[in-house]
DNA sequence: CACGCGTGGGT
DNA sequence: TACCCAAGCGT
């Protein structure tokens, strides 16, 4: 099967012009690549600007501190990725002379690249013949071969990227990768495909059997897991207490304020507040109720002024005191964010 | 290898 | 409301 050749004719008339297009610089590809990883084009396009306009190539990157990369990157979700980027950097400074890599097994095992990322860069930049195989290229294929394989399966990743292997222009793989992304981001959408305007209507099997709405087959969403987190307003004058949340759970290497989990009554948190933080805190009054959905769970986030607090009375030194000026240095995860500016508002 | 990891938009 | 979807990767 040859799609390689309708899909490129296709691709020289449709292309469509990204702020990345046509470099073949690895850095810009990398963070391109990393920016777009289960992200919509009009969400990462600003924040993709940005940050190659803070940092323009590998020394810059490397050479920043974490709060800074973390604080270009909030609100874009995911945040290991600005968190693995960095690492990454300054990994290819220190050993590869500031060098990014072309071997693609040494640029596979770059932290935060994998299989699809790797072979962007190496296909794009390189001209290296390695498949790109995101979302829209298994939704694509799946299509074309008509095949109800989940394509988010072991099974259905090792068929899919058998084949796209198979199908790859071996003289323009780039080119290749990204108009198969292009044609699934544009032409074959996930709902309504509009199959009359598609390169691929003549071999597309799925379009053939009129079966492509059925296409792709995933594997059943799992549920939802629900939680409370009670955040706490601790002011005095300009500044407020936050602190970095470490470890290995969500908006890790971010900021928060003192946070208590649970679904508990003002009196219980105001006593684990007191052991947790050593922050004495006689009268809690809520302020704001929200609910935040990820993908994996549902927070029911609630946050409550601490009104009698001395700084004197706050021992543990995760702490921090802030004043509202210099909060704009520290990322901080979106309810978080939006919680804040509401003070700053009113 | 199933699951954890964000956020925003669409239906 | 409650899903689904979007240029994946680490563990």
């Amino acid at each position: 099967m040859d799609i390689a050749s309708p899909l490129l004719l296709w691709y020289d008339r449709h292309a469509r012009t990204l702020p990345w297009r046509g470099s073949r610089d690895p850095y810009i590809i990398w963070v391109s690549e990393i920016i777009f990883q289960q992200t919509r084009i009009e969400q990462g396009t600003g924040y993709f600007l940005r940050f190659v306009g803070r940092f323009p190539d590998l020394h810059s990157l490397a050479a920043a501190g974490e709060d800074e990369v973390l604080r270009l990157w909030q609100g874009l979700g995911y945040y290991s990725r600005a968190r693995n980027m960095l690492f990454t950097a300054r990994f290819i400074v220190e050993n590869h002379g500031g060098i990014f890599p072309s071997d693609f097994e040494m640029i596979r095992k770059l932290k935060g690249i994998g299989d699809y990322t790797a072979s962007c860069i190496a296909s794009i930049c390189f001209g290296q013949v390695h498949a790109a195989v995101d979302g829209n290229v298994y939704r694509v294929l799946s299509r074309v071969i008509a095949d109800k394989t989940a394509i988010d399966s072991t099974k259905g990743q090792v068929l899919f990227k058998r084949l796209a292997q198979e199908l790859i222009s071996r003289q323009r793989p780039g080119d290749f990768n990204e108009a198969l992304m292009d044609l699934g981001a544009t032409v074959c959408k996930p709902r309504s495909p509009e199959c009359t305007i598609c390169p691929l209507i003549n071999l597309c099997r799925a379009c053939e059997l009129k079966i492509q709405g059925e296409l792709p087959v995933k594997s059943p969403a799992i549920k939802k897991s629900a939680s409370v987190m009670n955040y706490l307003l601790v002011m005095q004058g300009e500044e407020i207490v936050i602190q970095k949340r470490t470890g290995k759970g969500i908006w890790n290497g971010l900021y928060e304020l003192p946070m208590i989990a649970g679904d508990l009554e003002p009196a219980s948190i105001a006593a684990e507040c007191q052991s947790v933080y050593g922050i004495k805190a006689d009268n809690l009054s809520e302020i704001r109720r929200i609910k935040h959905v990820l993908t994996h769970a549902k927070l029911d986030i609630r946050f409550y002024a601490v009104t009698t607090v001395s700084k004197a009375s706050i021992g543990n030194k995760s702490l921090l005191w802030v004043s509202g000026r210099n909060i704009v240095e520290y990322p901080f995860p979106k309810p978080l964010v939006d919680f804040l500016d509401s003070l700053s508002e009113s």
